[in-house]
DNA sequence: CTGGATGCAAATGTTTTGCAGCATG
DNA sequence: CATGCTGCAAAACATTTGCATCCAG
């Protein structure tokens, strides 16, 4: 039924790059080679991939979606200093989510958390400028 | 120096309502009546609010910014029912930040968590629901 | 008079949709 | 031949900015 979409596969190869870890559609796009494939394509085959589970879409504050592999479950971190997406393990236990569930009696299907921060190589680079200044 | 908005006041108004916790430009918009305001003078007062740290800005994955008073800190429980934006108590510990901060080498400044489920109200509809059906 | 608040309209940036053509299965 | 992927263009949305005006201080 469904045929081979060159887009998606080039998506799926991007999102591999070690890099950079959640793109946006302008991000995959620009992966591409901007004249190798349609805007409105990059966004069809993210949609499709992501509602396939396939890839995770995220919105950051920002305002803009961002993708990323749908593997197991991680959070993230927002580095203020150069504004890439950090995976990085869950924060959240299972014991919490059941507490609040029974505290004030709602349904927990899912979270996601998102930290402000540094990243592991801004911090060391801060850390230098910190040491000089 | 500053002059009374009475834009502000007014959404500063709204937001005290106990029924609609997070409000979009759109729904303040609404909320303080659409002839009363300019939109984009909603969106003045609002970011300038924010600014001030008066009130918090939030991003969701409907890709549109939600604003909610400033006060302590707590986090949201998206509702997949109704949509409504609910305030959670804060489910992370400091001592879960300053263990990922040590073991991945970054640096937590802030956190936000979403979760997504089901409100306290909708549990209940939901509850009912099931049992008829 | 001065500076900030407001309204109106237009620009931006991002996401989404309509439609026609093509290649694949 | 039918279906789904693509490209191109335009619409739909939400946010943001420019400019002139008006009012409070």
């Amino acid at each position: 039924m469904a045929r081979k979409s060159v887009i998606s596969a080039a998506i799926l190869e991007l999102l591999q790059r070690p890099d950079h870890h959640a793109w946006t559609l302008k991000d995959l796009h620009a992966g591409l080679g901007e004249t190798a494939a349609d805007f409105s394509s990059v966004f069809r085959a993210a949609e499709k991939l992501a509602a396939a589970g396939v890839l995770r879409k995220l919105t950051l504050d920002d305002g803009r979606a961002h993708f990323e592999p749908a593997g197991a479950h991680h959070d993230h971190l927002h580095c203020l200093d150069c504004g890439e997406l950090i995976a990085v393990p869950c924060l959240i236990g299972r014991d919490a989510c059941s507490t609040l569930e029974a505290e004030i009696g709602v349904t927990i299907a899912e979270h996601h958390v998102i930290l402000s921060g540094r990243c592991a190589k801004c911090r060391v680079v801060d850390a230098g400028h910190a040491g000089t200044g």
